[in-house]
RNA sequence: GCGGGCGUAGCCAAGUGGUUAAGGCAGUGGAUUGUGAUUCCACCAUUCGCGGGUUCAAGUCCCGUCGUUCGCCCCA
């Protein structure tokens, strides 16, 4: 085959699902907005340093899905794989927090990860993802998970669950650690192999392998919240508090882990059951060691993002687009009319209607078939006789009336249409 | 990176080794060369993702490849 086709897992975003972004694009820009989150644009590459130190060298994200390259200069440059790494980048480099108290920011746009394309995951997605910046108050967490609750409210989304863990601090990460390796030791041969290896390398991430066996063993497992400094498990307390007084509902998952290196206390997801495997719509969390990892001041912070295709999954699942519809539809026939049918598409646009022209030149029958496949409310239509007499007929579609106006009165004329006829 | 399903027109889709590749939607032209939503007629795949193989014969079987889909891994 020659035709060159989009690469793997990646989409062309088309027409007809174009109004679900649109709306979700809309809403996320209004309810932040209300928020007081303030939008932010950064790049789509960065130094491939800012994800290898940000991330965590040992992730799989950055081990073995980012898209890296050199470019002529031979800098190693990355495709971003998530937003966080470079809002915490642009943060330090700006010093915005040389204003002084809190950040809130939020952001949208493409992610790429070279993973195998699956339900609700392609190699370039899309996220919205919001960051408080300068605040270690619990209240940091609840306030942000609220937010992100509002925004999938005001989507539409239905039924989701807030799953909620604490992985603590780095201290009370490795004790507990320690303690896990010691109860896991015992089971070793009982592990499934995946499992097994990462008993060395990343114990954590066994709480949430997908093997039953495994899940068994998982299921007597020591809980992270028990080995959790005094601190870390007053901050949560208060945390969880808030939720339940915000009326949030909330269910602690203490196998819940987040593959990112720099999140720290609280871990959360939002997670639907309709989307198969790929079932997280929304994970987030505090990540305070971040800011000064990369080299900015010590700074608190808490975060989340959303995957757009996922939500819009969700969407189409329960909401179907409105058909695309103009208002008039110009209908024309011979040369003069046709030449003076765009003047009047002019002048309907000027009093504020969408208007589309047919080009086509076919028989009148025909063009008024395509008017009403447009969704046209009403038909402008010209022909000789209306190009001699500088008039242009009016069809409402609906109820077959039709009236004949003036070319040059049609800018007044038009402005009383909405109260005639738009309104049924 | 690993394992399973699938790939026929713009879309949905029949076809399971025998030769003219159903049907529906959409589209185009006409009945109706100045009036739509109904109806009727005609046209719309030399070819079944691509490449190779088996066979007298392949959309149908085999291999490879690309894409897609579901699961694993991982994540949003």
């Amino acid at each position: 085959m020659s035709t060159i086709q989009a690469l793997r897992g990646t989409k062309d975003i088309l027409p007809t699902d174009i109004g679900y972004w649109q709306h979700l694009e809309a809403t996320a820009r209004q309810v932040l907005a209300q928020a007081a989150f303030q939008e932010i644009r950064t790049p789509i590459f960065e130094q491939t340093e800012l994800f290898a130190r940000g991330i965590g060298e040992a992730t799989d994200v950055v081990g073995k899905e980012m898209y890296t390259f050199s470019d002529r200069g031979d800098r190693s440059i990355t495709l971003r794989p998530e937003g966080t790494a470079g809002a915490v980048r642009s943060f330090i480099e700006n010093k915005l927090y040389g204003a002084g108290g809190i950040q809130r920011l939020w952001y949208s746009g493409p992610m790429f990860r070279y993973e195998r394309p699956q339900a609700g995951r392609q190699r370039q997605f899309h996220q919205i993802g919001a960051e408080v910046l300068g605040s270690a108050d619990p209240r940091a967490e609840v306030e942000a998970s609220a937010v992100a609750g509002n925004l999938l409210t005001a989507v539409g989304v239905k039924s989701l669950k807030l799953a909620l863990n604490s992985v603590g601090d780095r201290e009370d990460r490795q004790r507990y650690r320690e303690k896990l390796v010691e109860y896991l030791t015992p089971y070793k041969d009982e592990l499934d192999p995946d499992s097994k290896d990462r008993l060395t390398r990343n114990p954590l991430r066994i709480l949430d392998a997908k093997v039953e066996r495994t899940r068994e063993i998982c299921v007597d497992a020591p809980s992270i919240l028990d080995v959790l400094s005094a601190a870390s498990a007053e901050s949560f307390e208060t945390e969880k508090q808030g939720l339940t007084t915000m009326g949030i509902d909330n269910t602690l998952d203490n196998r819940l882990v987040r593959g990112l290196d720099y999140y720290t206390h609280t871990a959360f997801e939002i997670q639907s059951d309709d989307l198969g495997a790929q079932a997280t719509v929304c994970g987030g969390g505090r990540y305070d060691g971040l800011v000064a990892e990369l080299g900015g001041p010590e700074t608190s912070a808490v975060g989340w993002a959303m995957g757009m295709e996922r939500l819009i999954l969700l969407l189409q699942a329960i909401q179907p687009l409105p058909e695309p519809s103009v208002d008039f539809y110009v209908v024309s026939r011979g040369d003069r009319a046709e030449i003076q049918a765009l003047g009047v598409a002019q002048t309907l646009r000027q009093a504020g209607y969408s208007v589309e022209v047919d080009l086509s030149g076919s028989a009148f029958g025909k063009q008024f078939k395509r008017g009403d496949r447009a969704g046209a409310k009403a038909c402008a239509i010209l022909g000789d006789a209306e190009a001699d007499n500088n008039t242009v007929q009016i069809k409402w579609l609906n109820s077959g009336e039709q009236t004949e106006v003036s070319q040059v009165e049609l800018l007044e004329t038009a402005k009383n249409f909405h109260t005639q006829n738009f309104n049924n």
